[in-house]
RNA sequence: GGGUUCGUGGUCUAGGCUGGUUAUGACACCUCCUUGACAUGGAGGAGGUCGGCAGUUCAAAUCUGCCCGAACCCA
């Protein structure tokens, strides 16, 4: 026996906890055992909050991570932190009130380092609160040279197999960033208001044409117009020249079959760029480059007086001198979609510049990611539409400071490009020479250092590598890759990408894609509509456990799930049930007790081990399966209902007054229950189990290194009498309730008449002693009047035998007199009448419904329990 | 416009792939009950045309088609 706590108080316990694992390094990952499960955690940017999307994809990670330790895995639970990348740059301009190009490169990086730093450490605290178990000795920084250096290793390797190249081509371009933006990194904003201009192209040496457009800021930079081949309305003007209004240049009137006819007058200008359909247009039929726009977004170049106007001030002021001018005809408003930049929702432009790409090898990508088990499965449909739809390469230059230098100089004498040696990384270009001296082309030494960085996903794309320890050990696929859906496009494609390219390798053998979470009313979070729920609020109001359950139980990973305070709730009750089912144990368990090579078990105690048994290998599948919603439903019922209300009732007698060995065999039951419960439950509330863990006696050391439950006791015979033992007491009990009795009321007997009989035996002593009551399992039937009520037809007899007359018999049988029935019954077959025929049906076609009925005047009261029938005696 | 997912009592959700009695559980609601782990508990109750229409079938929440509605991705 042992004295612990009356009530679980979190609030006293998590923290405890959550300290004294720090100090036991229990989530230490070996590296050196048989079987592993390698999680390439998302690393996230350090927003500086760890907000409830995020949390429910760790708990998934941690409930999977927990599990695997259990079942005897080497689990590796690392975590990193994407920290190159724009918000950081802009967010330390805004803090120390200077522009970029204000410092030098390496002042200005060294700002952003220290801000990341901080920004890391909120999230650590809210990931430490909420109990996830990472292994916090593998955790990595895309900033840390000993990372980037890596990035840029990956860079040089793909660039020797022909994956990384250097070519002038039209990129996506965002004027406020300032610097080319990946496909994946343009958005699109649907809906946005414009104004549709219809304007005249003069003929040279023909008629005029009218073209509509939303552009006409872009008129500098139009080099040909183009019409749909079928279009009637031009059939004889295709090849004609003519003038572009107010900047004078001629241009050629062509056809292509991309031209949509009914869009304004059918007829459009082909732009260099003004988007991705331009560029196409442009490739296809060969025309000219009329760059017009500025990096910063501004006119210049052969535009005239307009020079230097932002895009929005040229569009008026092109509009304004069209209409003047009287080339403009007409112009109404309409919707248009405008391709964004997704960090700042700037319209993004596209510039034709010299960059680095990295090659999209379609097929590859593709070949790789079949290989790979996505949950849910249709998640790969999103990459596959995606890969399919890449038209252009991907652009990993950006023209910014905090980030990965590309590891590459240029001639200034003769322009060649010379990429570094993997001996020389990590190198910042711009502050050293490289290694190979002077230039192998001329001889030269004025080497330029490319002030170019890379793509922040150039650096998370090599998690699974980096996680690995790449390139000092030779990369193995790692286990698991949690994400969210957004970015498929993004992470797990590069991703996928990459290690093809690198290893020729799938980076992750699972890919578990988390949904949404969307607030208490159903909603999309948001602090306008106040539905915002912080992490830290719910652990502060209930605990994290609570929380942990609520996440676990808002629906199958891979959907959205609605936060529910009342899952909380509801969790928090679990666990106050699961507390006082191990106070109720250490209260009759002591730390000395010898376990019991041979215990004297009754069938109750068969009965629960049984059902234990069996829970614990449905739950291990759902859990190797990241069904955690089925897995904790599961444990919940089993704790609660088999457990608790029918196991421990029926014990009590035993545990009180019982024989010794009697009393032993239960005490033995019940700790092997609920250690594996303990133990099952233990992913999902890591607190709590750990604390109960404690308290129980007869375990050591901590749940989280203990192991799953192996317990080889499934047998469906004792389940089945132990069915019907609990069935009666809990008949009882509720018929004690409904009469008013007190649980404990003493009753003359009560004969049990199984509606099936037992395969054995069946055990009375426990469910008398939980029942008060000499309870007797009989055999036959009860000498009481047993009464036919209702037919019930088997369909899946009734219906394949007789097609499509089923309905009419089974309409015919609900009609017949019960006893009727019956009585044809004993003789095997039953004749039932149709409308103008009689059909024979086997007996066994149809379950009659009887009830028991005491004769009036009897002193006995009759009850139907599921299994039963049961002859109270007062 | 294309693609994917989803629509189950008041709210959220399981089941759906593999069609067959009374459709799961939680929260809320109503009634009753302090019994030696627990009133943060227990016993019982009410509440559903499984989005709509058609089809396949003896039989559809489940399979098929169309429609309506929602979310996400792409153009």
């Amino acid at each position: 026996m042992s004295e612990i706590p009356d009530n679980y108080d979190p609030d006293a316990v998590e923290p405890q906890w959550r300290e004294q694992w720090q100090d036991q390094d229990i989530y230490t990952y070996d590296g050196d055992a048989d079987t592993e499960y390698v999680i390439d955690t998302p690393p996230p940017y350090p927003t500086g909050n760890l907000h409830i999307g995020n949390a429910l994809g760790w708990c998934y990670m941690d409930f999977a991570a927990r599990y695997h330790r259990l079942a005897g895995d080497d689990v590796l639970f690392p975590q990193g932190w994407d920290c190159h990348g724009l918000p950081t740059e802009v967010k330390v301009e805004e803090n120390e009130g200077i522009h970029r190009t204000d410092v030098p490169r390496g002042e200005f990086r060294d700002l952003c380092i220290e801000h990341t730093e901080s920004q890391i450490q909120a999230m650590r605290d809210t990931m430490n609160t909420l109990g996830f178990s990472i292994d916090w000795d593998h955790q990595y920084q895309t900033m840390d040279p000993e990372y980037w250096g890596e990035t840029q290793r990956s860079f040089v390797r793909m660039a020797d197999d022909d994956y990384v190249y250097r070519d002038e081509h039209p990129v996506n371009w965002c004027p406020r960033c300032e610097t080319a933006i990946a496909d994946a990194e343009v958005e699109t904003e649907e809906g946005i208001e414009g104004t549709l201009y219809y304007i005249t192209f003069p003929g040279v040496g023909n008629d005029d044409i009218e073209i509509a457009t939303t552009r006409p800021e872009l008129l500098a930079a139009c080099v040909s117009m183009a019409v749909d081949p079928d279009d009637e309305r031009y059939a004889d003007r295709v090849g004609d020249t003519f003038e572009v209004p107010l900047f004078g240049q001629e241009v050629e009137l062509i056809s292509d079959d991309d031209v949509d006819g009914d869009f304004g007058t059918g007829a459009v200008m082909i732009c260099t760029f003004g988007d991705k359909q331009d560029v196409a247009w442009w490739a296809e039929h060969d025309l000219d480059l009329r760059m017009v726009f500025s990096e910063d977004g501004r006119l210049t170049g052969d535009v005239g007086e307009y020079d230097g106007l932002e895009i929005s001030e040229a569009k008026e002021v092109i509009a304004e001198d069209l209409e003047a001018a009287g080339y403009l005809n007409d112009s109404e408003p309409t919707e248009q979609n405008v391709g964004q930049c997704w960090r700042c929702d700037t319209p993004i432009e596209i510039l034709s510049k010299e960059q680095w790409f990295v090659t999209v090898d379609q097929e590859e990508i593709l070949d790789t990611a079949q290989d790979v088990e996505w949950v849910p499965e249709h998640m790969y449909d999103r990459l596959e539409d995606w890969t399919e739809g890449m038209e252009w390469d991907w652009v990993i230059s950006r023209q910014r400071v905090f980030a990965t230098p590309i590891p590459a100089w240029f001639c200034e004498d003769c322009g060649h490009v010379h990429i570094a040696g993997e001996e020389e990384l990590p190198v910042e270009p711009t502050d050293v020479d490289p290694a190979i001296g002077s230039c192998p082309e001329c001889g030269g030494d004025n080497w330029q250092g490319d002030t170019d960085v890379m793509d922040t996903w150039m650096d998370s794309s090599i998690s699974p590598l980096m996680v690995r320890n790449w390139p000092q050990e030779s990369f193995t696929p790692t286990s698991l890759r949690p994400q969210g859906h957004d970015i498929i496009r993004t992470w797990a494609f590069y991703t996928l990408l990459r290690t093809a390219a690198l290893e020729d390798q799938i980076p992750w053998e699972d890919i578990l894609i988390n949904g949404m979470v969307f607030g208490d009313d159903g909603n999309k979070m948001s602090k306008s509509r106040d539905n915002f729920v912080q992490p830290e609020e719910v652990v502060e109001e209930y605990s994290a456990d609570a929380f942990r359950q609520a996440m676990a139980l808002g629906g199958q990973p891979g959907s959205d799930i609605q936060f529910q305070w009342k899952e909380v709730k509801s969790a928090s009750r679990f666990q106050t049930k699961v507390w006082n089912i191990t106070r109720f144990a250490s209260q009759h368990l002591s730390d000395d007790r010898e376990p019991i090579s041979d215990p004297a078990y009754r069938d109750i105690d068969r009965w629960i081990l049984s059902k234990c048994a069996r829970v614990a290998t449905e739950v291990d599948e759902d859990m190797a399966n990241y069904r955690f919603d089925a897995a904790l439903r599961k444990i919940r019922t089993f704790v609660w209902h088999d457990l608790a209300d029918d196991y421990l009732e029926l014990i009590k007698g035993r545990l009180y007054e019982g024989r010794p060995g009697e009393r032993d065999a239960a005490k033995q039951a019940l700790f092997e229950s609920l250690s594996a419960s303990l133990r099952m439950l233990s992913p999902f509330a890591p607190f709590l189990t750990e604390e109960a863990w404690e308290a129980l006696p007869g375990t050591t050391g901590s749940v989280h290194e203990s192991e799953w439950p192996d317990i080889a006791m499934e047998d469906a015979v004792t389940e089945q009498a132990g069915d019907l033992i609990a069935d009666v007491a809990s008949t009882i009990r509720g018929w004690k309730s409904d009469e008013g009795m007190a649980l404990n009321t003493e009753l003359e007997r009560v004969e049990v008449y199984p509606d099936a009989p037992p395969e054995q035996a069946i055990d009375s002593y426990d469910v008398s002693e939980a029942t008060n009551a000499p309870v007797q399992f009989k055999e036959g039937e009860p000498n009481v009047e047993l009464v036919p009520v209702d037919v019930d037809p088997d369909h899946s007899v009734i219906g394949p035998k007789f097609r499509d007359q089923a309905g009419e018999v089974i309409g015919a049988l609900s009609q017949m007199d019960p006893e009727t029935v019956k009585r044809q019954q004993i003789g095997g077959e039953i004749s039932v009448e149709l409308a103008d025929e009689t059909v024979t049906i086997p007996g066994d076609a149809v379950d009659i419904v009887e009830e028991h009925q005491a004769e009036s005047g009897e002193e006995v009261t009759v009850i139907e329990s599921d299994h039963a029938t049961l002859l109270i005696y007062e």
